[in-house]
RNA sequence: ACAU
DNA sequence: CCATGT
């Protein structure tokens, strides 16, 4: 494989993930029954190193979690971090888009996540229903439940838009029941989260 | 390290 | 390669 990184080895001289063939090849050379494969991602190679060589391969449709498609994603994007913040919210199964919002100044991508779930959370109550909300962000996640943003980013003249509307969110949520479940979008298995600003390519 |  | 966060 072309672009293999990562070299698992389930069985030889020792067993373990590798980054260079020239490692791996090592642990193999001269080692009847080695088991041996590349990955192109850390990450396939961790699932399959735990999984074992027999197995690898069905493990994603026994054990991959299920997401809820009645649901909201949401995502933020960023033109440089600190930079030009929006986020936007869409219905998770046919990624109709629900809310928008281009926020003046500069923020971080954090602070748009965490807006961005605060304003789901806001739209639902508005618009009397009660779905998951799905972001892709463990920080903002962590963020919402402590009803708190706990950014680093300097205040000045460019960043008070932001810093605003995250007063105004940390209030709404310590004014609001928090009734819908905030659920973290697995990227790894699912791929990117529906709302996703589709800029990374 | 993990998540962006 | 840079930055934001736990
Ligand atoms: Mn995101
Ligand atoms: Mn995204």
């Amino acid at each position: 494989m072309s672009n293999a990184k990562w070299y698992v080895v389930w069985e030889g001289k020792q067993t373990g993930i590798f980054t260079q063939w020239e490692d791996a090849k090592a642990q193999v050379h001269g080692h009847p029954g080695a088991k041996y494969q590349s990955f192109k991602t850390k990450w396939a190679a961790e699932e399959a190193f735990r999984v074992g060589p027999n197995s690898f391969q069905d493990l994603r449709s026994k054990v991959l979690p299920d997401k809820n498609p009645n649901s909201i994603a949401v995502d933020a994007a960023c033109s440089g971090n600190p930079g030009v913040v929006e986020y936007q919210g869409v219905c998770t199964d046919s990624k109709s888009q629900l809310f928008h919002k281009k926020i003046e100044g500069i923020g971080t991508n954090n602070c748009g996540e965490f807006l961005a779930i605060v304003h789901a959370l806001a739209w639902q109550k508005e618009a009397g229903v009660n779905r998951p909300i799905y972001s892709d962000s463990d920080v903002a996640i962590g963020w919402v439940k402590q009803k708190k943003c706990k950014t680093t980013l300097e205040k000045s003249k460019d960043t008070a838009p932001i810093f605003h509307l995250i007063e105004r969110a940390e209030k709404w949520l310590e004014e609001h029941p928090v009734k819908p479940k905030i659920l973290k979008w697995l990227t790894k298995d699912w791929g990117e989260i529906p709302a996703d600003f589709g800029r990374k390519g």
